[in-house]
DNA sequence: CTGCTAGCATA
DNA sequence: GTATGCTAGCAGA
């Protein structure tokens, strides 16, 4: 709730009749008119942050840009610059944020704010006398001028002006601000304005066709045309203005009764003075904060453990988080559980060794007290990791069950651009800063064990988390089923897949040790050969990891040209420049090759054996749900989503992900699964036949782009149309493609053009996600992930336009790792109903199971229909299944 | 030991 | 041109 206070301040004065406080003869009806308003903002609406914002005094950086800004402006009344200090005051003692910031506007303020709350994903009410406000009105953001009643969305700030919000200052520019001493276009007012940018979509359009309009109006354009960009400029409220507070801050503070009688007993406002006075301190219930914070307190006893049980059984939800041994979840140990319920958070340290530690519930004793509510489906617990906690659960034997919420996971599908730990949660949603691991346990070298914290400093740790993740959850949550699209993605998609992923990561994959020992040995004697080679060429030895040696031997001392540079400057090595070294030099090429294998040994070959577990001898990766911002998985420690596949021998590392003795692994595939979903977003009628009639696309587009028959169609033809595919999924440009099939801007951009003529629904599809994105601020996938994009609005082209390729290629990726996240989601229900495959990876269009030989064929056919089947789009969903002795053959 | 850059593996 | 994670080298603490 962000109030416009010196437009009310203004507003309130003129409007009021003539108001002096009886006692002191001082003028007060700007003072009353504008608390006035605050009394009933509050009551209107209940904000989780608001401020009164004021001019300061003295110039703002729009004098600098135009002097004579505001320059016809009479100075303040005597009788209203009286008013201003003690209204100050007054909002202040209500307890009202007030913000007054020297050097710019209160519009500027305002509009920043409402840039963090648009980050925060939170709604805002803009409060204000002044429709040059209108300009922040988006799908979160509703402007209400209180004093005359009136509320503007997006559609009514459309209808009320005929044009949308962000066309509000090019309109404002036509007409003038004849009070701010800004000209517009003599003879333009609201109609014309409204017509004209309605006509040529802006104001640059306007400008650029002046030359055309007619009369009057059209002569008076053309005499300030120049003019104009600049009275957009003034009119246009910053947005990045640096303020001293964020909107964690601005919650209500207390109200001073004292204070406030004493104003009201001043300027002679008799009800609200009663109101006071009726209402003793005591009982004025301070805005209450957020949340509130739980009591707490160490569990040591197994008879205050009944107890805690006894409470947990008989409250709705749990808030639980378990304390770990260590930082990997498969070999990571239980330490303690904290656990928040009603009024208490309690933490039961469980293996605290340290010397001098306090007698604990013994950790078997505890977990078979524990058990029964633990595993209970029906026990409903709302958790922060639940995957995390489910592992380290599992090692002590116990499956947990009825985590019906997870915190991260709320977090990631309401605002997925932010962090998702919960130190940045209580922070940003609750304004608590809570303890971080790294301060209670230490970081790099100087870590401790958590098992050797001292006790009451881990209950401090331990509690607080459990009753941030409840008070989350409270706040999270309710914003999610208030969204029918989240509310689908969270309970539909995100919470079921967690167990899914849980099971992968639990029974992990398997690798042949033995053989990527062998290739990292041979590997190494390789580049052996390699670096004798290259150190003849270059006359002497060096680094070959090193681009900064390399950069010496090869543009310093072999002086060859410099192809691009680095973004620091440097002379850039990598594989774009060496390669075109390479036609006219021996050392680059030797360099390249040497690269090639060593990031295969050392990322591969070397790593993926020592990350064989040594209790399952099996590889289990971690998948983080929070991390990609499209709703892509992501695979870490080690990352099993990037594994070789391009060169003979980076598949001979796929060869090394074996199935065990009696079984296969089987990789099934979604074939072209964006360009299906483009076809499906765009309707495009040509592209949909091509899914449609299952020919094969980057022909079918070559013949097109070409104008061949589908049988004529060369080799080059279609590498050069499935780069087109590839660079329309990706939001290209010209450069782009010009840039990956090395050839002139000119030219790509002739195949560009040319594929959109072919395709005029996919042209159409980009222009429209482009424009409606930067209206409402956000893209969505078919099934409603929301992605926020701030920067489509950036000043900066070089952010704006980053922005907007991440527009169009978010619905796509996003879709994508939706429809495969279904997939999962069904397919292990049928694995756990009737199969007996385990699902063991996930690449983002590609699911790897292990299959017992006699499981094959059942199985083969079940992934293959459960995975076209998950969604009905408007072309068929096509899935390539194949199945061999190891992940290589599996393709 | 930590944090950064350059480079490169995948979809 | 989209989205990731990991490694080696290197500089500074």
């Amino acid at each position: 709730m962000l109030v416009d206070g010196s437009s009310y301040l203004y507003r309130a004065y003129h409007a009021l009749p003539e108001l002096r406080s009886p006692k002191t003869g001082e003028p007060t009806g700007a003072i009353y008119g504008v608390l006035n308003m605050l009394r009933k903002l509050a009551s209107d609406y209940k904000a989780q942050a608001r401020a009164a914002v004021f001019d300061a005094r003295g110039g703002t950086f729009r004098d600098q840009l135009y002097p004579q800004y505001k320059a016809t402006r009479t100075a303040m009344p005597d009788d209203l610059s009286r008013q201003v200090e003690p209204l100050h005051d007054a909002i202040t003692a209500l307890g009202w944020p007030l913000l007054v910031i020297e050097g710019v506007e209160a519009d500027d303020v305002i509009a920043t704010l409402v840039e963090q709350a648009k980050a925060r994903g939170w709604r805002t009410v803009i409060s204000t006398g002044d429709k040059d406000l209108t300009q922040l009105v988006d799908e979160r953001t509703l402007w209400v001028n209180t004093m005359s009643n009136e509320k503007l969305d997006v559609a009514g700030v459309s209808a009320k002006f005929g044009v949308p919000p962000e066309k509000i200052v090019d309109y404002l520019a036509l007409i003038g601000d004849q009070i701010d001493n800004i000209p517009g276009v003599d003879k333009v007012g609201p109609k014309t304005a409204c017509k004209w940018i309605v006509q040529y979509g802006s104001l640059e359009g306007v400008i650029e066709h002046a030359d055309e309009i007619s009369g009057l109006a059209g002569e008076n354009l053309r005499k300030v045309k120049d003019w104009l960009p600049k009275a957009r400029e003034l009119l246009t409220v910053k947005r990045d203005v640096p303020l001293p507070v964020t909107l964690e801050q601005l919650t209500d503070g207390k109200r001073d009764p004292a204070r406030q009688r004493a104003q009201y007993d001043r300027f002679g406002f008799k009800t609200w003075l009663k109101e006071v006075e009726s209402t003793p301190a005591a009982e004025i219930p301070p805005t209450p904060p957020a949340v509130n914070q739980r009591g707490v307190r160490t569990v040591l006893t197994e008879d205050e453990l009944r107890d805690v049980l006894l409470k947990i059984e008989a409250v709705p939800l749990v808030g639980i988080t378990c304390i770990a041994s260590a930082d990997d979840p498969m070999s990571a140990r239980l330490v303690g559980i904290a656990l928040a319920f009603g009024d208490d958070a309690v933490y039961v340290p469980l293996a605290h060794n340290y010397a001098g530690a306090p007698a604990q519930v013994p950790l078997e004793s505890a977990l078979a007290l524990l058990r029964p509510w633990l595993e209970r489906a029906d026990c409903r617990k709302v958790a922060e990791d639940t995957k995390l906690d489910s592992h380290l659960l599992a090692h002590h034997g116990i499956r947990l069950a009825g985590c019906v919420h997870d915190t991260i996971i709320e977090s990631y599908v309401l605002e997925v651009h932010e962090r998702h730990e919960l130190a940045s949660l209580a922070q940003r949603h609750c304004g608590w800063t809570t303890l971080t691991y790294d301060e209670v346990a230490g970081k790099g070298a100087s870590r401790i064990p958590f098992a050797a914290l001292d006790v009451a400093r881990a209950t401090e740790y331990a509690a607080q988390r459990a009753d941030c993740i409840l008070a989350l959850h409270d706040i999270l949550h309710p914003r999610i089923t208030e969204d029918e699209k989240l509310t689908f993605i969270y309970d539909r998609i995100e919470l079921p897949l967690v167990p899914v992923l849980f099971a992968m990561e639990r029974h992990g994959v398997l690798l042949d040790r033995e053989k990527l020992e062998a290739q990292s040995t041979e590997l190494g004697r390789e580049m052996l050969g390699l670096e004798q080679k290259a150190y003849e060429a270059a006359g002497q030895p060096f680094n070959l990891g090193s681009p900064k040696q390399i950069q010496e031997i090869l543009f310093e001392r072999q002086k060859l040209p410099v192809k691009k540079k680095t973004p620091s400057g440097q002379p850039s090595t990598d594989e774009d420049s060496l390669a075109e070294l390479a036609l006219d030099h021996p050392l680059p090429r030797l360099i390249l090759e040497h690269r090639a294998l060593s990031k295969l040994k050392s990322t591969y070959t070397d790593k993926l054996p020592k990350s064989i577990n040594r209790a399952t001898g099996r590889v289990h990766t971690t998948y983080s749900q929070t991390t990609a911002v499209t709703g892509r998985l992501a695979s870490n420690e080690p990352n099993l989503q990037n594994i070789p596949i391009r060169t003979a021998a980076g598949r001979r590392i796929r060869a090394c992900f074996i199935a065990p003795p009696g079984a296969k692994l089987m990789s099934a595939d979604y074939s072209q699964i964006e360009l299906r979903i483009m076809a499906h977003l765009s309707g495009d009628e040509n592209l949909r036949r091509a899914f449609r009639e299952g020919e094969d696309v980057h022909r079918a587009t070559a013949a097109e782009v070409f104008g061949v028959p589908l049988s004529e169609v060369e080799r080059d033809q279609r590498r050069i149309a499935k780069v087109i595919n590839f660079g329309l999924i990706y939001g290209m440009s010209s450069f782009g493609v010009a840039q990956n099939l090395g050839i002139d801007r000119g030219t790509a951009q002739t195949y560009i053009e040319r594929y959109f003529a072919r395709y005029p629904g996919a042209r159409r599809y980009m222009d429209e996600t482009r424009a409606r994105a930067k209206q409402i601020g956000y893209v969505e996938t078919v099934f409603g992930r929301r992605l926020w994009l701030p920067e489509l609005r950036s000043g900066a082209p070089v952010r704006r336009q980053a922005a907007e390729r991440a527009a169009i290629n978010a619905p796509m990726q996003g879709t994508a790792a939706d429809l495969i996240k279904l997939a999962m989601i069904a397919v292990q229900k049928w694995l756990e109903d009737s199969g007996a495959a385990k699902l063991i990876m996930q690449v983002h269009d590609e699911l790897v199971l292990e299959v017992p030989d006699a499981d094959i064929e059942r199985t083969r056919e079940n992934v293959r229909s459960l995975m076209q089947s998950v969604a009905k789009l408007d072309v068929p969903l096509v899935v390539e299944v194949g199945v061999g002795e190891n992940w290589d053959k599996a393709h």
